[in-house]
DNA sequence: TGAAATGTTGGGGCG
DNA sequence: ACGCCCCAACATTTC
């Protein structure tokens, strides 16, 4: 039996904000007691868990939603252990009425949610999962044949002949609390680094929380969203919109940016193209998301079969080089460099970046992958996985397997003041522009004068272009003939 | 959300 | 004036 104070559990996972929640504002409206709690899960099988940077972010995102929660009399519960058996243990410990959260779409997500829901129905309890992670549900968004979509763009179009997304739900003005549990302090989860605290500087690069998401939202719409198509392509230029990691933990929802912008366009018609060039980037995001959920292998296995075979080298220490930023090619440096120092990279370098270790280093492209779940504050399973086997060709709508980015043409259209190498890549700070992206071809009194001693400062091209892209040419040339 | 090789065209230098 | 060559500029095709 059910009474009308026990309490409904709001689970945060995805969605570490309080604004635009729909199972939060259901379950206000039921009018009984809500205990909100994060689970740390360290015991889901099948989960990726997060990488260092991302555990960093995730902290500090705790940290912001716990205060706000502590701002409207709260308290955000935080328990440490497997998802599944710590739900069903506090769920038992207050007797409650249900389980609230919003939907997620990682593989074994999927799995706990149904396992959440069995052991809620078989307990009394309700489970209710709402979505907003994603602006459509992948269930919705099948071609003709009831098919899900395979290339971006028809399923993009489907996107914007469905339903408009709903309007963003208001924050709670306040929150009825059950009170008294306890859980763990954010800092036993231990998400930080420490010996050496390597992210020390990063609190002067990220607001992570839902403030700082808004803030960001709101920096980009008032200048940067103007130039958005060019400017986006230019990674001297702080013009991209850097809500990916907001993203990523839902301190802002999809639906929010999605009013925020239509709105924005409303008022200013001659910003349409920026806008839907921006939503369209949105799209590639949704578009991973449900190729995830329809392909649960598509963070492990190649999308496109025959790629199994595919003769990749693997050299460990040019993968080395290439994570430290070390391989010669300096838009491919300044890169990794950006990465590593801020978990950060410009979405432009990173396809430059991508291209340069699965083709010039033919390294797997789960290398790749890896080194970028690590290292990524925004790191997603799904734009990690679709992205990566866009770039190596073996995904879904992939860039054709002989697409190769000539990194130093990358670097001369995009970087064609050198500026994001030089910030980046400090050692070539003072080599003129015309040889910025490519040092090797400069001569030596120009070398010298720069204080550029090539294979001593800077490193030699690990690879020579033309041979690379010919034996990437010739690999991807022998699993087509199989 | 490429790059390189190859093909075509047209202006200009020159015998 | 003409043919020839060079080559930049652009277009097409090939990988």
């Amino acid at each position: 039996m059910t009474n009308a104070e026990q309490p409904i559990i709001y689970w945060f996972r995805r969605d570490l904000r309080l604004d635009d929640l729909p199972g939060l504002q259901a379950a206000i409206a039921s009018g009984r007691p809500i205990l909100p709690c994060y689970i740390h899960d360290t015991g889901t099988p099948g989960e990726w868990a997060p990488g260092a940077a991302s555990c960093w972010w995730l902290h500090h995102s705790l940290a912001a939603l716990a205060s706000d929660i502590t701002a409207l009399g709260g308290e955000l519960v935080i328990r440490s252990g497997s998802a599944l058996n710590e739900l069903v243990r506090l769920a038992e410990e207050i007797n409650a009425a249900g389980i609230y959260c919003s939907r997620d779409y990682a593989p074994w997500s999927e799995g706990l949610e149904h396992d959440l829901y069995q052991d809620c129905d078989a307990s009394g309890r309700e489970f209710k999962r709402f979505p907003g992670v994603l602006l459509f549900e992948p269930e919705a968004v099948l071609n003709q044949s009831g098919q899900p979509f395979k290339v971006f763009t028809p399923f993009w179009k489907a996107c914007l002949r469905a339903p408009e997304p709903r309007s963003p739900v208001p924050a709670p003005a306040s929150i009825y609390f059950y009170p008294g549990v306890t859980g763990a302090d954010i800092d036993d989860l231990e998400l930080l680094p420490r010996n050496p605290d390597w992210a020390a500087h990063w609190r002067d690069l990220w607001q992570p929380g839902e403030a700082g998401a808004r803030n960001q939202l709101q920096a980009f719409l008032t200048r940067a969203i103007a130039n958005y198509s060019e400017g986006r392509n230019h990674p001297a230029q702080d013009a991209t919109s850097r809500l990916s990691a907001h993203m990523h933990f839902g301190e802002i929802s999809p639906r929010q940016l999605w009013h925020a912008l239509r709105s924005l366009q409303d008022h200013n018609p001659e910003l349409t193209a920026e806008v839907d060039k921006f939503l369209s980037q949105v799209g590639w995001r949704e578009f991973s998301h449900h190729l995830l959920h329809h392909f649960p292998t598509l963070p492990e296995k190649p999308f496109r079969p025959g790629f199994d075979e595919f003769p990749w080298l693997g050299s460990p220490t040019a993968l080395e080089a290439w994570q430290h930023g070390q391989t010669g090619y300096p838009i491919v440096d300044a890169g990794m460099r950006e990465l590593w120092q801020t978990g950060y990279m410009h979405n432009r370098v990173r396809m430059i970046v991508a291209s340069f270790l699965t083709k010039h280093l033919l390294i797997p492209w789960r290398a790749g992958e890896n080194w970028f779940w690590d290292t990524l504050v925004d790191a997603d399973l799904a734009n990690n996985a679709a992205g990566w086997q866009w770039v190596a060709g073996s995904g879904a709508d992939a860039a054709p397997y002989f697409r190769i980015f000539n990194p130093t043409l990358q670097g001369e259209r995009f970087d064609s003041e050198g500026d994001y190498v030089r910030r980046w890549v400090p050692e070539l700070a003072a080599l003129p522009t015309r040889y910025i992206h490519e040092p090797a071809s400069a001569p030596a009194e120009i070398l010298a004068a720069a204080d550029v001693e090539l294979g001593d400062t800077y490193p030699l091209p690990l690879v020579d272009h033309r041979e690379a892209r010919e034996a990437a040419l010739a690999a991807y040339r022998s699993i087509r003939a199989a």
